[in-house]
DNA sequence: CCCTATTTGTTGCAAAAACAACAAAACTTA
DNA sequence: TAAGTTTTGTTGTTTTTGCAACAAATAGGG
């Protein structure tokens, strides 16, 4: 099982040997499978038994809507989790859909062991119910930064908030963002060709800087 | 401490004996204060080591932009917190202002308290502990509700996705929402004049119907 | 390296939303 | 109940966005 290699990589199992990853996958009754860009892992409306963590790649949480658009709603990496909060909630199918954004390795494990205390006494297993809880709320201040970049009034405000985010994380005003332009369009929630227009004009002001999925902010917006 | 009352009906505490609360208030070194309508309970990025308990009424989590937008992010009722993901994901200033929406009564905690181990052996403390990560995961997920909302294009379809999911949450095609007119155009963060002419267009179609904040759904719309 | 598929930029037009300003209605409270 | 405040509705103007269609650029695969 070379997989073992990918997952001992994340900081989720570090100072876990490989007898401990070995029996937590027994544990938690693990499959590991990869997938292609765009390949659905997990369909929206399915019935959420299981929880996925990102191994290798990135996949989009995504969101159809009743008339046909596509949302992305999260952009996942390795370590990050798809499905806990379903499980910990108690909801029994997902609302969205999970989809490889590149060619991607997804470990998927039965959502009742992940959210129950272990009887094996694995020995990583605390480690890890701790870091759930770090997760899930990382997540949910994730999701509370989208909310502010949407509730923006404006495409040009919009992606102002979130190159501005973005650029704090990275902690840099250099900085690539995991979407393309209409990755980018679909989790802004706007027209892909207005939010090139905008992105066109921020150029020629030159507000910012881009090229590809790498972009730069020449002139910081004031805090208030 | 008349306060015990409200405490006690909050189903977090359901089975708790009076001594079992008093305890619990010392161990996390509780207090309990009471707020007007428009209070600022706690501000933006002001420093992160409390953790807040809706215990009776209702608050709204705001967020103000560099431009002086208000956005009301999520609106917590009796039995919500706020300040809980800031305490497990390790941040020290909250992103967002916690407001009174009514006469309301909210207790604190200490945040160092609330997330690591009681010493106490409390006998609610685990049951807490574990219900911090049912509502932890059921906030992400009304997150996740309200990105769908904003993720929608043209205020008709954010609004109708909004009274849509209210109604499902109350089961029923009648169903009041905890916002008036100004308060629903900043969580659905559009213009408040154009939310109203929207409103007005859906009524006089005989799509929905309202009155104060009581909504009706006339004719639903159909999922994919 | 060529062919094809995908991504990105551009434009014109129609539709919608922001904005501002004001009037009517409802709610407070003295 | 009268005065003042807040909420809600209305309207006209300006700006922005959505939409559709197309062209250019880029990436990917054989």
């Amino acid at each position: 099982m070379e997989n073992l290699k990918d997952l001992k990589k994340l900081a989720l199992f570090k100072g876990c040997s490989d007898q401990d990853i070995a029996r937590m996958k027994n544990c938690f009754k693990a499959e590991i499978a990869s997938f292609e860009k765009g390949e659905v892992i997990i369909n929206q409306s399915s019935k959420a038994n299981r929880v996925y963590l990102i191994v290798k790649g990135e996949a989009n949480v995504e969101h159809e809507d009743m008339f046909g658009n596509i949302a992305i709603i999260l952009n996942l990496k390795a370590g990050d989790f798809f499905g806990l909060e379903e499980a910990y909630a108690d909801k029994n199918t997902y609302k969205d859909a999970l989809v490889s954004a590149e060619k991607s390795i997804v470990a998927s494990f039965d959502r009742q062991k992940i959210i129950s205390p272990c009887s094996n006494n694995c020995l990583c297993h605390q480690i890890l119910a701790k870091d759930m809880m770090k997760m899930i709320s990382a997540r949910s201040l994730a999701l509370t930064d989208k909310i502010k970049h949407l509730s923006q009034r404006g495409i040009k405000d919009k992606v102002l908030s979130y190159l501005e985010t973005q650029s704090r994380i990275a902690g840099a005003s250099y900085f690539d963002i995991p979407f393309n332009k209409t990755e980018l369009a679909n989790y802004l929630a706007v027209e892909r060709s207005a939010l090139s227009t905008v992105l066109g004009k921020l150029k020629k002001e030159g507000t910012i800087d881009f090229d590809k999925k790498r972009y730069h902010i020449k002139i910081k917006k004031e805090e208030e």
